[in-house]
DNA sequence: TCAATAGTTTAGAATAATTCTAAACCACTT
DNA sequence: AAGTGGTTTAGAATTATTCTAAACTATTGA
């Protein structure tokens, strides 16, 4: 009883993890379970490595990378682009947009309804439109 | 004459240099006629660089870093972040949005008005809208 | 025309994020 | 329990970019 207070809560990255054909390791649990627990934000790979550090996981920054890829690939994550230098992911892998606050470096969720796109280029012949970015960059001032 | 046909081409760009308080030196000059000339393009770093040389123009990189830089900010050109690892720069600075290739990375201007925002959030207390970029991520099959 | 001055360029070292390597490790099957 | 194949890891390597400090040059005004 005791163990499965603290265990339970695993259960639910385990099932993910498995249903994305990814083996439940203890470093894809941890990662998993903090990703999931962490809400909807935006994490460097140096940030989750924080993290997960500051959870009691010693895991390599190369783990790190691999998992936060694989999550990326399996819709876990988002990976977003914005800032020459280092990627974020995105724990919020619903449709929405972006603030970036350039001195900050820091991103914000802009509610979905709140950027309206009512026109859409079709893409060239042979091309399928993966995603639409939109990043409002703004500066404290 | 046939001196004047040959430097004639510098004059713009010299007094384009000037007049954004840049001294016109040898390598500012030629750079910033290698992107005048070439037309709506998306540069990286070290893609100017190949052209200067290829132009018979030895330019460090260190250098091309600077003038990439300064000529941002001076609005000449703009610098685009789609892809993590590498900065491109645009020679067309009109308001405009974009295409990227994931596959080749390579980017492509959308005509201006082809993507219509038509609603825009405010953004939060104290921050002021640089830009709003709007990239299509494509790949092709 | 010629210094003096301050801005510019440069090679090469340094940095920082990310990827690679190859050996140790461990999850899962049998 | 052993075998296997995927996984983790430390540390080296890579890549784009920035830094450093010395050599260079555009500008100015004597
Ligand atoms: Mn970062
Ligand atoms: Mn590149
Ligand atoms: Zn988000
Ligand atoms: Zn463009």
């Amino acid at each position: 009883m005791k163990r499965e207070m603290v265990e339970r809560p695993y259960k639910e990255v385990v099932d993910v993890l498995k249903r994305c054909g990814l083996r439940p390791t203890r470093q894809r649990m941890a990662l998993a379970k903090l990703l999931r627990d962490a809400g909807d934000c935006h994490l460097t790979a140096e940030e989750l490595h924080a993290r997960a550090a500051d959870a009691g996981h010693r895991i390599s920054l190369a783990t790190i990378y691999n998992a936060l890829h694989q999550f990326t690939e399996a819709g876990l994550v988002r990976e977003i682009v914005v800032d020459s230098g280092c990627s974020y992911f995105d724990t919020n892998v619903s449709d929405h947009h972006h603030f970036f606050f350039e001195d900050r470096r820091e991103l914000k969720d802009i509610d979905h309804g709140d950027v309206v796109i009512s026109a859409v280029p079709e893409p060239p012949e042979g091309a399928t439109v993966e995603r639409v970015d939109v990043v409002i960059r703004v500066r404290s001032s």
